[in-house]
DNA sequence: GCATTCTGTGAGAGCGCTCTCACAAAGAGA
DNA sequence: TCTCTTTGTGAGAGCGCTCTCACAGAATGC
């Protein structure tokens, strides 16, 4: 054995007695192995405690072995919103059993060592699947860069990023929570946005105020939330001091609608009575919310596997196009 | 350039009219470069798109580059259990800014596909770090038979298992929570305990015992729970029912401690003044519990980068001892 | 002026593996 | 019996990189 190192694939066959060929057909299963030499080689692999060198593997493989999910946020957030996990679970369910790995990578991108740029262009993955992008983190123009092959989980904020991704049709999901309110017979109905900074929070506010309009309806009864309980219920607030007779409320993630319903209880207004309240992504709150939430339908799941499905193109060499899901709306009893 | 493969040092060393070995000074930031060849190099490298291959590079250096953080809980439970979130979080910032990445493998060992398992005898990663490991899970046996350098955070639950670990004195937390409990006056103390098949729950269950016993009260009111806090909810019923003058009560984790306290508000019960209630954890939820929770420290980012530190010992070829820690009583407003 | 250091560079070995190719031995068909 | 497959095996190339070593040329010391 060389010296004091790992043992190596010569080793195991100098202790089988076989040639270094035979051992590596053992070790990859390939059939065409006298059973007797197959015995030899696997005795000689556990003695040894012999173990592949992956990167020797890799090297004459070519074979991708990682992808990298990148979520520039705190990963207070990341642990919090089951956005993040059922993204996270969808991507390593579509990887199934490919023999490649899923790297978490979070944080905040502009946060002053610059990490996870570091990271992206260090090459540690072979391609990167970038869920929750913000309009200021420049994550695709240093994706852009690196030549990484990747997709973004959403559209990208910036217009000029000619980057493959995967989204919802978030404005059509919004008119539909919205026409749903305006066909209860909701008169004042208000939203609690997303994030202006990302496309999903502003594609989801046009939604809104595209249906509002339509229906002869005011649009002014806009407040700002950041997809977090607190900055839903901290939004919900706003709206109601401002204007206490609100009878409709589309709130733009169940996170935040859900804390919404909490401060409307406060607030004394009943749910749905008082004010009817749609949330969006279906989560598992949703259903467990008292009472259960109205909500739109956030194919998380599908978007994650047509992300990775479209990785793996980009990965291949292959041009591909933007991919477009659509929504459902889910009606339970707040609205 | 290779036919129509990615570039190689290679190529942009002919691009820049160096040698292989200059390129890759200057892709290493060796210092003895003339400025003019590096710039040369750099530009090569930008018009060619060129991105290190990582195997090959990797092969040489002999450089570990990925740890497996393994957590035998499905999904679901490792994205809503800050135990985990925290765990990760400390292990991340532990590897800090050595060029590693951290992978998360979870999942149910034993389900069906031995997926974990396949995962791990795949040889993937350099190093493990088991999270959550119960009895009947076999972790500890497959990580010794393909001898992958690994580091238990929690004891592991065999006796016979010669694995380096890293722990918390849970008896001594839980006894130091029963011991509140006994000074605040309680005389009929309950517990919720963790899972069974866990050296954790195992633990702080003999802790309370033991401090309940030495104040010479009554150690039958025991329910068992499983660290969720459904679970937790329900064994606070059935210790309710059984003992309805309950007057203190140890919960073996944050989680369940929040929804014990809610369920005894169901049941009519105000707490601290009714029943005292005090946690382990201190996790987030302990401050933002109302009331606030008195609860254990758990120091989960202490613990993991020790686990970083002693996997890395391990790595490095060294025998280690496990590792325990001490825990406090934090005391807020539940007891 | 000559020996000595320093600096930048290139040639080339070699990391551990897979895989192609050649080839001996055994079986099958004539 | 002689060819023609089939089967199991080994020799050896080569994946893309780093790093040692040797060496030319410039700078320095005497």
């Amino acid at each position: 054995m060389s010296t004091r190192n790992a043992p190596t694939l010569e080793d195991v066959a100098a202790r089988a007695g076989v040639s270094r060929a035979t051992a590596s057909r053992v070790i990859n299963a390939d059939p065409r192995v006298r059973d007797a030499a197959r015995a030899a080689v696997s005795a000689a692999v556990s003695e040894l405690g012999y173990r592949p060198n992956r990167a020797a593997r890799r090297l004459v493989t070519r074979a991708a072995d990682s992808i990298a999910v990148v979520v520039p946020e705190s990963d207070e957030r990341v642990f919090s919103d089951p956005f993040f996990s059922g993204t996270l679970k969808g991507v390593t369910r579509a990887i199934g059993s490919l023999p490649m790995q899923v790297v978490l990578v979070m944080g905040n991108p502009d946060d002053g060592d610059h990490r996870m740029e570091r990271y992206l262009r260090g090459g540690h993955t072979d391609g990167a699947i970038v869920v929750s992008h913000h309009q200021n983190d420049n994550l695709w123009r240093v994706l852009a860069e690196t030549r990484l092959p990747s997709v973004f989980l959403g559209r990208p904020y910036a217009e000029e990023a000619r980057v493959p991704y995967v989204d919802v049709d978030n404005a059509a999901g919004a008119a539909l929570a919205a026409e749903h309110l305006v066909a209860r017979g909701c008169r004042r109905i208000g939203t609690v946005t997303g994030p202006m900074d990302m496309s999903a929070g502003q594609d989801r506010l046009a939604g809104w105020k595209q249906a509002v309009e339509q229906a002869g309806l005011e649009v002014t009864l806009v407040e700002h939330g950041d997809f977090t309980a607190a900055g839903g219920a901290a939004a919900t607030r706003r709206l109601l001091e401002g204007c206490p007779d609100l009878d409709g409320l589309f709130v733009a993630s169940d996170q935040m609608a859900v804390s919404a319903i909490g401060e409307l209880g406060v607030a004394g207004r009943r749910v749905p009575d008082d004010v009817a309240v749609v949330g969006y992504d279906d989560s598992p709150a949703a259903t467990m919310s008292r009472p259960a939430l109205t909500t739109v339908v956030n194919p998380i799941a599908e978007m994650a596997s047509c992300a990775v499905d479209l990785l793996l193109r980009v990965m291949d060499g292959e041009t591909v196009e933007p991919e477009i899901l659509t929504t459902s709306l889910v009606v339970r009893e707040s609205a």
